[in-house]
RNA sequence: GCGGAAGUACCCAAGUGGCCGAAGGGGCUCCCCUGCUAAGGGAGUAGACGUCUAAACCGCGUGCGAGGGUUCAAAUCCCUCCUUCCGCGCCA
């Protein structure tokens, strides 16, 4: 979400970015958003000015009833000013109505209008268009045939497919044995490698009301996202990201405590509608998963900072546990609304012979912020709008694609990289087991 | 989930229809007085949001948990919801 002032100031400049991201259909939004916020405003100042009025003789009738018990005449003319304040309530509330009905419009339009985007993001209309920044470890190809993921899995009996379909459909799975407990492992190794980063650990609610949904993030994605709890106001969360943001609505932050950096756990929920949809035979595209997550919020100043120490640290985690990755930079089409600039970090899969994404960086710039209110109270008293930005540290099951088919050795056993095996009892491979 | 109580500014707290945007106290900030300091005196202390403005100040509007309603006028009356506290119940 932008600031209505930017239209006033410049509307040229949000058509531009429009154009930028290949929404042409939303340029007669701004003329609509500059139409809406002259109304509203119009309505705005001639109902404060009748409120004004009011309140004022409002006051006198208070003064002539209390005169009115020693000198009768001053009770005659209480009734005739109660008069006149009723007739301008007609008028009044229409205009209660209008600026209701203005704000609410404009609301939903500026809703729709994308945030400007940095003038570093490439221009693409869609994601064939992003742009490889850079690569980081060999990707390597063996000489040995690497099995699909699942068969990987299921050669360790670490996964059941079927069984997960007739409890909860497909898009679920059960992870069991070595492979539940490598999950778990990387997940906590990633809490742990955050924790070093000096990032505060956090829990956060599975669940939101629907005030925050709409805080943080756009329309779509919420229909394409979102599973709500049925007869509740309640939403399961989509990333930790959700209430992890949301936690600071119409929060005023004192300058001095910021950055806030948070490393969140949690399931995450996603229905998954559109996208490719939920895969049929593994655990790429699924309606839950786990995830650990980075979550900055900071001043406005220092947020592209962040932005590059984010997407640095899922590198490091990556290429800590031996799997290539590179750097793709979203394009100005595939850009979601909400972000200023964002990249994924993609994993090397050596099966598929390419690159698949597993670390999601973002900078939100002011757009979550503006619409849950989250402030920053500066040294001289003023407030601004701070920044968020989010990024995956790891997100099994998919993460463990990658791992399984960059640690396969021709033998079928994974190898164990050593950051991992603390967290694995000190095993230093998975070795396949009889089917059960 | 049931019963009871309560939500007023940084904190405590008075206020049941009209100069109440809100008494009083504490705290905090500034100033003065006093060399003995768990001292005295004075002043200030809604923040926020909207509007107005080139911007700011000022002004105006909103604002007493939230949202509705009654009224010329609502912290105050009515309705709904939320939160907190205390019992009881249930449960990892």
């Amino acid at each position: 979400m932008i600031d209505i002032k930017l239209i006033r100031e410049d509307p040229e400049l949000v058509r531009e970015n429009i154009r930028k991201k290949f929404q042409d259909e939303k340029l007669p939004l701004v003329d609509r958003a500059l139409e809406l916020d002259r109304l509203n405003r119009a309505a705005i100042n001639e109902a404060s000015d009748l409120r004004a009025k009011r309140n004022q003789l409002s006051k006198k009738v208070g003064m002539l009833m209390g005169q009115a018990k020693k000198d009768p005449a001053k009770a005659e003319e209480a009734e005739a000013v109660k008069a006149q304040v009723k007739a301008d309530g007609e008028r009044l509330s229409e205009l209660e109505g209008l600026e209701e009905k203005y704000a609410a419009e404009l609301h939903a339009v500026m809703m729709k209008i994308p945030q400007i985007i940095d003038a570093s993001v490439p221009i693409g209309p869609d994601d064939s268009h992003n742009v490889e920044v850079q690569r980081f470890g060999e990707p390597a190809v063996p000489d040995f045939e690497i099995p699909y993921h699942t068969d990987i899995m299921e050669s360790f009996n670490g996964i059941d497919l079927d069984g997960a379909r007739r409890v909860a459909g497909n898009g679920f799975y059960y992870l069991m044995g070595d492979v539940a407990r490598l999950h778990e492992a990387v997940l906590a190794y990633a809490r742990d490698f955050m924790i070093g980063k000096g990032f505060t650990y956090v829990i956060p609610p599975f669940m939101m009301h629907g005030a925050i949904v709409e805080g943080v993030m756009s329309q779509s994605d919420m229909d394409a996202m979102m599973y709500k709890i049925e007869g509740e106001d309640l939403y399961l969360i989509g990333t930790s990201e959700h209430s992890m943001i949301g936690r600071y609505i119409d929060q005023i932050l004192p300058e001095a405590s910021l950055p806030h950096t948070l490393t969140s756990y949690s399931p995450c929920f996603r229905k998954e509608k559109g996208a490719h949809g939920v895969e049929e035979r593994g655990v790429y595209r699924i309606h839950q998963f786990e995830k650990q997550e980075m979550i900055v919020v900071c001043k406005p100043a220092e947020s592209m900072e962040w932005y590059e120490r984010l997407w640095r640290y899922s590198v490091e985690l990556f290429r800590s546990m031996d799997i290539p990755v590179r750097q793709l930079e979203c394009c100005s089409g595939d850009l979601a609304d909400l972000k200023v600039k964002s990249c994924d970090i993609e994993a090397w899969s050596p099966r598929q012979q390419k690159y698949f994404e597993v670390c999601s960086c973002s900078n939100l710039g002011d757009a979550q912020a503006r619409r849950l209110r989250i402030r920053i109270k500066g040294e001289d008293g003023r407030t601004y709008l701070a920044h968020t930005l989010n990024n995956t540290c790891v997100a099994p099951p998919r993460m463990l694609i990658a791992f399984l088919e960059n640690n396969l050795s021709a033998d079928g056993s994974v190898r164990i990289p050593e950051v991992l095996r603390p967290y694995m009892g000190g095993k230093e491979r998975l070795e396949r087991c009889p089917k059960v």
